[in-house]
RNA sequence: GUGGCCGUAGCUCAGAUGGUUAGAGCGCCAGGUUGUGGCCCUGGAGGUCGGGGGUUCGAGUCCCCUCGGUCACCCCA
């Protein structure tokens, strides 16, 4: 025999857990579309050579490459590739049928990307991104950098799931920052963001000798490091700090001025000041990212890390078309984010979504228990039937594993009465109703939860 | 890719200095109750102690190799 499993880094759900998945992605899938962004699904597979232009080296050592056996046999590279994300896709998808869309291009995708990293607790090979995307045609307005917050906050307000707080920077503004620091090279100064990006993880100590480590100067480091220590407190207290920079860092007015106007889009957006703040230690390690950088972490369990982000890049899809396309855009990732609220307790299994089983116990009751079984489904109420009978014990222990609410039973005492005995297995109450009351009398149950 | 830690039942783990037939809790199955789930009681199934080699009269325990898992770094959702 076979040992039964899969390969680490996949989650694999049991039926209780998987409804509250599915809920979960559903209610981000409505928040998405009430902001009126369209779905997208791209195939899981892309050409190889479409998937990697954009890479660098790194990337390429996480992706799965796909052949068939029969190419494999023939000894030949394999040509295909497991996307490992959902942008490179879209970039793709824009090129090819730029002329077939309409600008901006708002799109939300959801499905599972996939890396091929050594796993690690709450890092997946398999994966659910959900992701959202504005795509502009030669420019986009950076009031659309605003829009990404709202629809955060929406989301994660629906999802019920305690306090959050989204993190803004903006690259453009730390890139300035560093200019005027004496560091100009864009080079060195990606390597001082990604260094600063771990600031929050490693402390003031430790980042200051990486810092130094870098090139920087120790002078430098230590301006760096106050300023970028900041955290706003509020609109206004961001507003002003944005002032200070420029004052304080010629190189920098221009991407404050960015700044300021995004914040001050997402207050006229409605999103409530508690729900987001400049963060300046935000830096994104991916370059690709030009202006405003998101990451949205959870209040109330703050080691769970970054549940959500994103942000703006000037050029998506510069590898397929000579078109230019900037946009901003989020990604939630749906699978890391579950796996680390079921750690934390803070979800867990649903009830089944079959409310009724009509209970048979024997073989003459078969017809009455389908009849049943037919007028609840007509009511809408997910129900099932029992085809073979067996003891009740038996039954009503089946329903409490599974989670249904009621156990109907008709048995030959109910049959004879033309009534059925509807048991709610969560209160342990039972009442005989009789059959034709039996879906009105359900639905006085249901709705008083 | 670099480094640390750990492998005993489906899960969580116990098995001091090597010593008879490897245990517990939870879970699972059956019965107690042929029309009443959870709680309780009784019984049962389930293990090549990750694998291979070695030392020994004797290895879950000691040694070597190997495989797997896991955590940190890197990178990210």
């Amino acid at each position: 025999m076979v040992t039964p499993r899969t390969m680490p880094g996949v989650l694999e759900l049991l039926p209780a857990e998987q409804v509250t998945f599915r809920r979960m992605l559903e209610t981000i899938r409505a928040a998405y579309e009430r902001f009126g962004f369209v779905e997208l699904e791209t195939p899981a597979i892309e050409l190889a050579e479409v998937l990697l232009t954009k890479t660098g080296g790194e990337t390429e050592r996480e992706v799965y490459f796909v052949q068939s056996t029969g190419a494999r046999e023939q000894g030949l590279e394999p040509d295909l590739a497991l996307r490992f994300d959902l942008t490179v896709p879209l970039a793709r998808y824009v090129a090819q049928h730029e002329q077939q869309l309409a600008f901006p291009f708002r799109r939300y995708q959801i499905q599972r990307v996939y890396r091929g990293e050594s796993p690690q607790r709450g890092r997946f090979r398999e994966f659910y991104q959900c992701d959202i995307d504005v795509i502009g045609r030669d420019d986009l307005d950076l009031r659309y950098d605003a829009e990404m917050p709202a629809v955060i906050h929406r989301v994660f307000t629906d999802l019920e799931i305690g306090p959050f707080t989204i993190r803004l920077n903006n690259r453009r503004l730390m890139r300035g920052l560093l200019s005027s620091l004496g560091v100009g090279d864009p080079s060195h100064q990606s390597a001082v963001l990604r260094e600063v990006d771990k600031l929050e993880k490693r402390g003031l100590d430790a980042t200051a000798t990486a810092l130094v480590d870098v090139g920087m100067a120790p002078a430098a480091v230590d301006r760096l490091l106050e300023t970028v220590s900041y955290r706003s407190s509020s609109l206004d207290d961001a507003l002003e700090t944005l002032d200070r920079l420029s004052a304080e860092f010629g190189d920098a007015a221009g991407g404050a001025a960015d700044q300021a106007t995004v914040l001050e889009a997402i207050a006229a957006f409605g999103v409530p000041e508690d729900a987001y703040a400049l963060d300046l230690s935000i830096a994104r390690g991916l370059d690709y990212y030009t202006g405003t950088v998101y990451e949205t972490v959870l209040d109330d369990h703050p080691g769970i890390g970054s549940v959500c982000s994103g942000g703006r890049y000037d050029d998506l899809a510069g590898y397929y078309t000579s078109s230019k396309l900037p946009g901003v855009g989020i990604s939630i990732g749906l699978t890391r984010l579950f796996y680390q609220l079921r750690e934390a307790g803070i979800v867990g299994a649903s009830p089944a979504v079959t409310q009724v089983l009509v209970t048979l116990m024997d073989p003459a009751g078969f017809a009455y228990a389908l009849e049943v079984g037919r007028r609840l489904r007509q009511a809408g109420i997910p129900t099932e039937t029992r085809p073979a009978p067996s003891r009740l014990g038996k039954q009503l222990k089946y329903a409490d594993r599974l989670g249904i609410r009621f156990a109907v039973i008709c048995g030959e005492d109910e049959r004879s009465r033309d009534t059925v005995t509807v048991r709610d297995l969560r209160h342990g109450n039972q009442d005989e109703v009789p059959r034709s009351d039996l879906v009105r009398h359900l639905r006085t149950l249901i709705d008083q939860e």
